[in-house]
DNA sequence: CACAATACCTTGACAGGCGAAGTATTGTGA
DNA sequence: TCACAATACTTCGCCTGTCAAGGTATTGTG
């Protein structure tokens, strides 16, 4: 059973942070690595983790420069900032809190 | 710290019919309840709730009905059907799926 | 040499959440 | 008594994140 992106919606910067937190990656290869951890349950679509990349660079948690390869298609790289590294330390903080509250929620 | 609606997204429907499960209620209790249950830190708009009942009478999870008050204003009260019930099971299953796949992706 | 795989990008549409505004009724404090 | 808070519901239009669909370019493989 997938997991609709609806019920994701609002976590993918999260998501993507923490893929950038060990080292720096670029878009193919986080969708890729997101499919391998979750079993192929979830991907982010092509568009939406592109827009995601802008909105991000946009409000500074992340940076980008193109790779040098000399083989193979051109990739763009993205670094997480300091402010990046806050960033997902204060959306783990609100996922949790997140996760405890709609639990009550539905507690019957 | 109050949670952005951003993060609840696409779990409104799951909170409002784990709301109906004991009993028909009507959207100012439900939303007052809400925000009971969370000690104020979350609720659901207005517009967000009211929109949200359109959606899921259209859906058939729910069915309403005008109450008969001699007092007070209006109410239009909201039943569970057993659609609703067997798609407020199914919620609950995927909340448990987005939580344990979340919690993967974020694990450094 | 065609095709899969890698890698990136843009456009336009859609759906859910919400600010703002409005309606109507009853209770309450000055 | 009279304005205002509280209860209760509704509609309109905007904003934002997601995504289907389409596109570009490169390299490896049958």
């Amino acid at each position: 059973m997938a997991i609709s992106s609806d019920l994701i919606r609002g976590h993918t910067d999260m998501i993507i942070l923490a893929n950038l937190m060990k080292e720096d990656s670029y878009g193919y290869r986080i969708n890729r690595e997101i499919q391998e951890k979750t079993n192929n349950m979830f991907e982010l679509k092509e568009a939406t983790l592109y827009s995601a990349f802008r909105r991000m660079e946009k409000e500074g948690v992340i940076r980008s420069y193109w790779g040098v390869e000399d083989l193979g298609a051109r990739r763009r790289y993205y670094t997480i900032t300091p402010e990046g590294r806050a960033a997902f330390a204060q959306y783990c903080k609100e996922w949790d809190q997140v996760k405890t509250t709609i639990d009550q929620l539905i507690t019957l």
